[in-house]
DNA sequence: TGATTTGGGCGAAACGTTTCTTTTTTACAG
DNA sequence: CTGTAAAAAAGAAACGTTTCGCCCAAATCA
């Protein structure tokens, strides 16, 4: 049986309102503060946060909400945010809504039901209209990632028009003419602006749309294979490959590998996100890089604003810039 | 602000107990089934659930708590466990450690305080001190791929000596002789499960060990990626390669097409569990596959049973068996 | 030294449910 | 119709905290 209050008013004589006063940091003679102390220690005492978070309507707990477990990018990124809230005494409770809107409805309402003081997500669902049940219940919302379309609040994104004009320019610069893009469906809202931003580079750079060289696939690594062996297998193939996303990378180096075609004499390739497959394969590849770590402190930081004592007005969109690494999978193409 | 039972009250006229008595699914009078439903929907009321935990000292949800988020066995193996979880009315919160012992009993308190009704978790300390709490508490553990040395409960876990024994079987009925497996860490509970029984089923067919041909990495892509890549550089490097995970099997997978060894001609090689990878690679690849979904069914049926109301007795450890799916990585070596 | 501030301590009333007990209604057999 | 059993509704007391207003003692000031 949990010990309470009670037990340790047993123990120490004291009443209640000071004990709690103490286990919420507040001031008590150091007399009392060891006696609560011993007691707490001998009836392994622990606060009951349903009682707490009945009582007080706040949880010191935030609501972590994203589409899928199995993308390292998002894992990456909870991970850090995670940390940092950690530091700052906040717990986190992560949902998944496995690619399914209804289930990220449900989910978001299972965090609301478990009082979180606040929801970060990288949202799934394309209007963000399940955000509102926050709202009404004056939980803040931060969105990572990507934006809702009937949504606005806080947020903390890549300039992804930038990322992919990095890549088109980079290839544009060593001659490339036959440039092909791997990409996520245009529902998603970084693969749209990922795509839209490397066509208009492109097209900016002299080199007008080629539908064949637009391939759009799942954001998986299975997606990544098939998109990249279909590119491959052009009568005319791309001399060069941007990869829109990590997964998408992952699965067109697994293909370029399998079909023996050199990196970069064969075809030059940029991919995305500065992951583990980045750092490892070889030749190096060259790579748009998020800022991985400043996204979540960002994004924890903005949460942790919101949750403080002065109010903060508007909405605040933070948009973080792309960086370009260079390794060894560009080649020059020469005229 | 959120509506209550007594808003409900104030529209339908009912009493609180009944109101109570509804909402946990018990008999009501159509009539008042409609009234509640009404101004249940007219408030957008939802059952608070701190108010209802800190009184029933249930709370519906299952507390979830693996060493990282970032394996993808791991988050496989989770989403499924709350597929299932979610379709009997139970939420799951997921932690992770980030296999950091400290963090781990941090969240299991973390947990405790949430007042799971139970807590799977694919443990990351080795003795499994720290679920003591969960058990003086009242709350079951199940354990899912790891035992713990001190603690004993239900868990299900695979038969790794025999998974192990089935790749080294395979290669040594083709006809090798100079086999090698890369694994982890020996104070992982299944690293050293497999390697162990690889080394053994080797020993038996007459292939005394060799260190050189045991390769120990971080269970990491990376890790996989450097473990290849010193086995290739061996002066008599092996013929057959034997991955102990996936992640391990990845950073492999990468190291060999690297070095442009074919598979199977310059190395035979089998990897472990049936993850997009060993899907999607060519050659197929040769692989031992643990039966995720079952082991998801099986750690999720052993909770809801200490769940239920007949108390079950004793410790339950279900071990799986895994089984080989055969692709094209294992050659035959002519004597 | 008496008046005033300061700050720790106390008691009691919530918070929104569940649950146990008691009362009322309903259904139905005699 | 009446009497009775069963079902549904009502009433009231928790659950373990936080928080508000108040009291008191010690410290500070004039």
């Amino acid at each position: 049986m949990a010990a309470t209050y009670k037990d340790i008013r047993r123990l120490t004589g004291l009443s209640l309102s000071t004990i709690s006063k103490y286990f919420n940091g507040g001031n008590v003679t150091e007399t009392n503060r060891k006696a609560i102390d011993r007691a707490a220690a001998k009836l392994d005492f622990r606060v009951n946060d349903y009682a707490r978070g009945l009582k007080s309507r706040r949880s010191k707990t935030i609501g972590v909400l994203i589409p899928e477990l199995n993308s390292v990018f998002h894992t990456s990124i909870i991970s850090d945010v995670e940390d940092i809230l950690r530091t700052h005494g906040y717990g986190t409770i992560v949902c998944d809504s496995r690619l399914d809107g209804r289930i990220e409805t449900d989910s978001l309402n299972f965090l609301l039901g478990k009082m979180v003081d606040g929801i970060i997500t990288i949202p799934f669902d394309k209007s963000g209209e399940h955000l509102r049940a926050a709202d009404e219940r004056g939980v803040p919302v931060v969105l990572i990632d990507r934006l809702e379309t009937d949504y606005k609040t806080d947020a903390v994104i890549l300039d992804n028009a930038r990322a992919a004009e990095l890549a088109a320019l980079e290839f544009v610069a060593n001659g490339h003419r036959r440039i092909a893009i791997l990409s996520g469906p245009g529902g998603i809202y970084t693969m749209k602006a990922r795509t839209g931003g490397f066509l208009r580079a492109l097209e900016k750079s002299g080199i007008p749309e080629d539908p064949a060289y637009v391939a759009v696939q799942e954001m998986t690594i299975a997606g990544g294979y098939e998109g990249a062996k279909k590119l491959l297998r052009l009568p005319q193939p791309p001399t060069a490959l941007f990869c829109a996303n990590y997964e998408l990378t992952v699965g067109a180096v697994l293909a370029v590998n399998e079909a023996h075609v050199a990196v970069p004499g064969g075809l030059s390739m940029i991919g995305f996100d500065d992951l583990t497959l980045s750092q490892i394969v070889t030749p190096r590849l060259t790579i748009v890089a998020q800022p991985m770590r400043e996204i979540a402190e960002d994004a924890a930081a903005l949460m942790l604003d919101r949750l403080g004592e002065t109010p903060v007005h508007g909405v605040r969109i933070i948009e973080l810039s792309p960086r370009m690494i260079r390794g060894d999978s560009v080649g020059k193409l020469l005229p």
